[in-house]
RNA sequence: GGUCCGGUAGCUCAGUUGGAUAGAGCAUCAGCCUUCUAAGCUGAGGGUCAUUGGUUCGAAUCCAAUCCGGAUCACCA
């Protein structure tokens, strides 16, 4: 049980045997003790005054009294300074935590609970390789996922690829008519990169053909709708919903080249998923869904045959769910693949990490489960983050302004390099160790930076400061986990050892912080946010660099002083792991 | 226009089931490497918590109004 726990169970116990009145947690808050006074933990009376009818002062004596003559071995004094009632936790308190867990790389993780949980993400289009936004997307999945299963839930990572419409068909059009036959092979690209060129192609071309319309007098609508290259998409569309062999062929061509750039992104990058979901196999899935909604009136059908569900009562609009030619539209495929999951996985909870600009989807899409009574409407839940900007305002692939995931994580590798060579601690290593240093430091250093936000807040990406390993960086937190392990490599703990003189402030500081490393996983999982973890990592790491430039461990004042930071190093180096591994960053043991 | 989200230091962000003098990093300035890794440490300056009103012992946090920014409201996905 955490301490603030223990502090909260004591206070309502005695609570109860002074006045006879039952409370619960709820009733006061315990907070950690401001550093200018005296103390650990601190009740805040202030609630609880008027229904026992006592001033705070009086109130804070009395329980005070109580909780350090009961809990002698918990509490060993206390203080109270308007209305709050500060209280020192024993040593022994603090000792017992270090030895219980100073080795214990599970420190935090909790046992299965027997809950299972899809976290969908990743989620891309096949016509344009991965950026910035999609990192975003892929480090909060892939950790929210990690931060599951360490609190004990059973997870699914899922990634529903889209790699049919007419997006796709736009890249392949432009292949058609500009590649003559080059393959990434013939041209030495990235099979995403490679395609992701055709899809810039397509538009260029496009815009050009539209101009050129509105020179010979169209509209602006009219030369859109007209420009050839347009009218070639659409009929490619509907020729591969037809299932015209020649296009399938491109299509299937053109995104095998796709998925073997993203396998290499994805493998880079850390990204890996339990199942993959297609919408060429889930884009029909609506079809038993609208027929099911029509027979219970949830739906209804226009004259034109479209068909329809309203939700103006639930403050939202009316919503088609079919064409009036009788295909799906995204939210009823959408309908069709949160069955499927649940067919096959049975979840009793089913994440979306989806970029908050799909808010309104995503609330449409539950309202329509709920409505139809599927059996897993409620556990629907979007994990909405907000949109990555740049400080030149949004990212736009028309303009030439988007990140791209490859380059960025390539850059982010050189930069740890060059910092890397300029320090010159590692001239002993390998190049295959170095390789693996600059990926471990840059990757880390741009997925630290990018989860270290809260996700529900849009962010702005800076190239300048992302590319600073100072401060409230990955780099920094590794940099002190390699720090502590070159002292561990030197020094053996000893096994009998005993406490002499209390602890210093910045031990103390320290092993307060680490013992809140279980309530913190809680935390981020209870709000699907890694950031909690960022914070809080960064905040050990930081106290424990004050410390370790404070006091010498290897030449400690005594063998128990250094017997005692050993341990303190020794559980700040795994809390750090621990907590970097649910980030999907990883610590090297020298840098 | 409807709905939703946001506005905290020069910049990027913490802090909101209401609690003590609102915190970090970057940037700026001043110190600190014969001793365990200086990707570090210590200190200084920097704030009308968008504005106004309300609720109360107490408000960045809750309520109302206003201003500003963004998202969304497709027979696109």
């Amino acid at each position: 049980m955490s301490i603030i726990a223990q502090v909260q169970q004591s206070t309502i116990n005695s609570l109860s045997a002074l006045f006879g009145q039952t409370f619960t947690e709820k009733d006061f808050q315990v907070n950690q003790t401001k550093p200018e006074f005296e103390g650990d933990y601190t009740v805040v009376l202030f609630s609880l005054v008027k229904s026992l009818k006592q001033s705070p002062d009086a109130l804070g004596k009395l329980l005070g009294d109580h909780l350090v003559a009961n809990n002698p071995t918990l509490f060993t004094q206390y203080n109270i300074i308007k209305g709050f009632l500060n209280l020192t936790v024993s040593d022994n308190y603090w000792l017992d935590m270090l030895n219980q867990h100073h080795n214990d790389a599970c420190f935090g993780k909790k046992a299965l609970n027997g809950q299972r949980v899809m976290v969908e993400y990743s989620s891309p289009n096949t016509n344009k390789p991965l950026h910035l936004g999609h990192l975003r997307n892929n480090f909060l999945g892939w950790s929210v996922a990690e931060i599951f299963k360490a609190n004990g839930y059973e997870v699914f990572k899922t990634c529903i690829v889209n790699d049919r419409g007419i997006h796709i068909c736009k890249s392949m059009i432009a292949w058609q008519l500009f590649a003559n036959g080059a393959t990434p092979q013939s041209t030495n690209n990235k099979g995403d990169h490679f395609v992701g060129d055709y899809y810039v192609k397509f538009n260029d071309e496009y815009k050009r053909q539209v101009e050129e319309l509105i020179t010979t007098g169209k509209t602006k609508d009219e030369a859109e709708k007209e420009a050839p290259i347009m009218k070639a998409t659409q009929q490619m569309l509907l020729d591969w919903e037809a299932g015209k062999p020649e296009v399938m062929d491109l299509w299937r061509t053109m995104n095998g080249w796709v998925y073997d750039g993203f396998d290499i992104t994805y493998k880079n990058i850390g990204s890996d998923f339990d199942k993959t979901y297609y919408e060429s196999n889930t884009y029909l899935l609506g079809k038993a869904t609208v027929e099911k909604g029509l027979q219970q009136n949830v739906f209804y059908k226009e004259a034109d045959n479209s068909v329809w569900i309203d939700l103006e009562k639930d403050g939202l609009d009316k919503k088609i769910v079919q064409r009036k030619d009788g295909t799906s539209v995204y939210i009823t495929q959408d309908i069709g693949l949160a069955m499927q999951k649940y067919d096959e996985y049975k979840i009793d909870q089913s994440i979306y990490v989806i970029g908050d600009e799909q808010n309104y989807h995503m609330k449409v899409l539950k309202l329509i489960c709920q409505k139809l009574g599927l059996p897993y409407a409620d556990s629907i839940y979007h994990l909405s983050y907000g949109m990555v900007e740049l400080p030149t305002g949004k990212m736009k692939s028309r303009e030439g302004t988007v990140v791209d995931a490859d380059d960025i994580v390539n850059e982010m590798e050189l930069v740890a390099k060059e910092k890397t060579e300029e320090l010159g601690k590692v001239n002993d290593f390998t190049n295959e160790e170095l390789t693996q240093l600059f990926h471990t430091i840059g990757l880390g250093a741009l997925k630290f930076f990018l989860l270290r936000v809260d996700p529900k807040k849009k962010m702005i990406f800076n190239p300048q400061e992302s590319i600073d390993f100072h401060g409230f960086t990955a780099p920094f937190i590794q940099f002190n986990h390699a720090r502590i392990r070159s002292i561990l490599r030197k020094f053996e703990l000893n096994g009998e050892w005993s406490m002499v003189n209390g602890f210093l402030p910045l031990e103390k500081e320290l092993i307060v912080a680490l013992e809140q490393y279980p309530l913190i996983l809680e935390q981020a999982c209870a709000e699907m946010n890694p950031s909690a973890i960022a914070i809080y990592v960064y905040q050990v790491a930081k106290t424990f660099s004050s410390f370790y430039t404070e006091h010498s461990i290897a030449n400690a004042e005594s063998e128990e002083k250094k017997q005692l930071r050993l341990r303190l190093a020794e559980m700040t180096a795994n809390v750090i792991k621990s907590g970097m591994q649910l980030l999907g960053v990883a610590v090297p043991e020298r840098m």
